[in-house]
DNA sequence: GCTTATCCGTACGCCAACGAACATAGCGTG
DNA sequence: CACGCTATGTTCGTTGGCGTACGGATAAGC
C-alpha cells in the first residue's frame, strides 16, 4: 500500500471489466480536487471527464440573477461530464467541489475513444447517466413539494453515502447554495437536527450522530434515488464483471 | 397525401439518415393517443419507445401522497422510452398524455437492436436524451426559484412549441397538476396573462394571443432549455441528413 | 329547457420561506 | 491576548403559495 488511492476507489472504474479498466487505467491521472474548485463552467468545453474518489462534487446551475440551485451531486459512485459521450459537448451548469478530496481524471479524446467502442465502457456509462436523470428528476419534486428540513435531510445523506467517515466539512452556508435557500433556513433546519441529536455542528464541520435517525426524517425522495442507483449500478461491486456485464456483450 | 401522418412529423424520425429511417420506418405503428392516457406507469417495464408527432406527454412524479409534479415533456421533438436503451428498462415516473394527439410506437426490442448499431441513430437518441437531461434541470431551478406565473408561461410556451396551433385544450386543474401547484394558483396566473392580453381562454381552451408577449414574462429556464435544445438537435430538420450526421459515422 | 357536471373566480386564515439587519461566538493571527 | 474574520443564532416584517370553502358560469345530457 505504497499509496492510499486508487483507480477502483470509484465505483464505475471498478466495475469495469478487466481489459477496459486496464486500457483506461493506464491514462488516468490523479488529481487533488479542492474545496470550491470548478471542474467545468456552465457552457464551457470540456479537456476531461473525472472519477471522484475521495471527494464529492456538485451540479449547480447558476441563474442570471445569482442565486443558485444543486441539480444532482456526483461522488465516488460516478462520473463528471457525461455531456461528453452524450454527444453535447457542453452543458449549462457548473460542476463545483462541494468536499474536497481526490479523483482520477481521463483526457477527453480517450473517454471518447473507449465509450465509441460500444462495449462494457459505453453501457455501464449509459446506466450512470440514467441514474444521474433519476436524481434531477427528484431534485425537481423535492424542490416543489419539500420543506427545507426534509431537503437538509436528503443532502445529508446524499453526502454520506460518498463518503468514508460520517463527518462533513460544510458550512451551513455552502449548503444554503446548494440548496437553493437561504443560509438562516439552514441554520433553523440544522439547529432542529443538532436538538433531535441526530447531527452535531460547528464551524464548518458536521458530523451524523444517529444515521437511521436521519433516514426516518428524510422524504421519500432520497430513498428513491438510493434504490434507483443500487438498481441500475447494482452488478457493480465485487462479483465476477464479465458475468455481471455479460449481457452487454453483442 | 392520402392520411394527414407521417413519421416525419417527429423531429427525431425525420432527422435520420435514409437507410435509418426506412428500417425503422417499416416497423413504426401509428396510434392515437388520447389525453390522460399513461403511456408507461412508474417501475413498470416498457413494451414500445413512442415518438409522439401531433401529441405532448408529460413526465410525471407522482409521491407517495399522491401530490405530482412534471419532470419533463416531451413532444414532437423527441421520443418516450428512453430508459430502454439506457439501460435501466424503467423509470420511477410516469408517462401522461397531457395533449391528445397521435405517434408512432415502436417495440422495445426494434430500438434496442437499432441502438446497437452504435450508429446514427443511437448518436442521435443520446443527443436528445441530453437535451432532455437540460430540461430536467432547469425544471428543478424553476420549481426553487420561480412563482407560479413564470412557471405557467414557460409551461405554455414549452407547449406551444411542440403543436401546430396557439390552442391547448388544457383545464386549470391539469395544469396544475403538471406543475405541481394548486389549481387556484393556476386561476389567479392565468387570470393575470388574460388581463393582460397575452392570453384566452374558457373551459379548458386556451389560446396563446401575444406570444411574443408571453416570452417577456417567461424566466430565462424557458430560454435556456429551447436554446439547449436548438443547440443539440440543430442540425434535424430538413438539410442532408448524411451531411448533418456524417461526423457520427465512425 | 331543465338539471347536472365541470370549470373557473374569489375570499379567508395560515405558514414556510424570504430579505434584511444585527447579535454572539469560536478561531486564527499578529 | 486582543483583534478581526468567519460561522452561527435570532429577530421582524413581508409574501407567495397552501388548504379550505363556497359562488357563479358555461357546457352537456336527458
Amino acid at each position: 500500500m505504497a499509496s492510499p488511492h486508487h483507480p477502483k476507489q470509484n465505483h464505475l472504474l471498478a466495475a469495469l471489466p478487466m481489459d477496459e479498466f486496464e486500457r483506461l487505467s493506464a491514462r488516468l491521472e490523479l488529481i487533488p480536487m479542492p474545496l470550491g474548485e470548478a471542474l467545468y463552467e456552465s457552457g464551457g468545453r470540456l479537456q476531461h471527464v473525472y472519477f471522484p474518489t475521495t471527494s464529492i462534487v456538485s451540479l449547480l446551475y447558476v441563474m442570471e440573477n445569482g442565486a443558485s440551485a444543486e441539480i444532482a451531486v456526483v461522488g465516488n459512485e460516478g462520473i463528471l461530464g457525461i455531456a461528453l459521450f452524450m454527444g453535447g459537448e457542453t452543458t449549462p451548469s457548473r460542476a463545483v467541489v462541494q468536499s474536497a478530496g481526490y479523483g482520477y481524471r481521463l483526457k477527453a479524446q480517450s473517454l471518447k475513444e473507449e465509450f465509441n467502442r460500444a462495449g462494457p465502457v459505453m453501457h455501464l456509462l449509459l446506466r450512470y447517466t440514467q441514474a444521474l436523470i433519476t436524481q434531477m428528476a427528484q431534485t425537481a419534486v423535492c424542490n416543489r413539494h419539500h420543506s427545507v428540513e426534509q431537503q437538509l435531510c436528503r443532502w445529508l445523506l446524499l453526502s454520506l453515502d460518498r463518503l468514508e467517515t460520517p463527518e462533513l466539512t460544510m458550512t451551513q452556508e455552502l449548503i444554503a447554495n446548494m440548496l437553493g435557500v437561504r443560509r438562516e433556513g439552514v441554520t433553523e433546519a440544522a439547529g432542529k437536527l443538532q436538538r433531535a441529536g441526530l447531527i452535531r455542528y460547528s464551524r464548518g464541520r458536521i458530523s451524523v450522530l444517529d444515521r437511521p435517525g436521519l433516514e426516518l426524517e428524510v422524504c421519500e425522495c432520497y430513498r428513491v434515488v438510493k434504490k434507483e442507483f443500487d438498481r441500475l449500478l447494482a452488478d457493480i461491486p465485487g462479483g465476477d464483471p464479465f458475468q455481471t456485464l455479460g449481457k452487454f456483450r453483442s
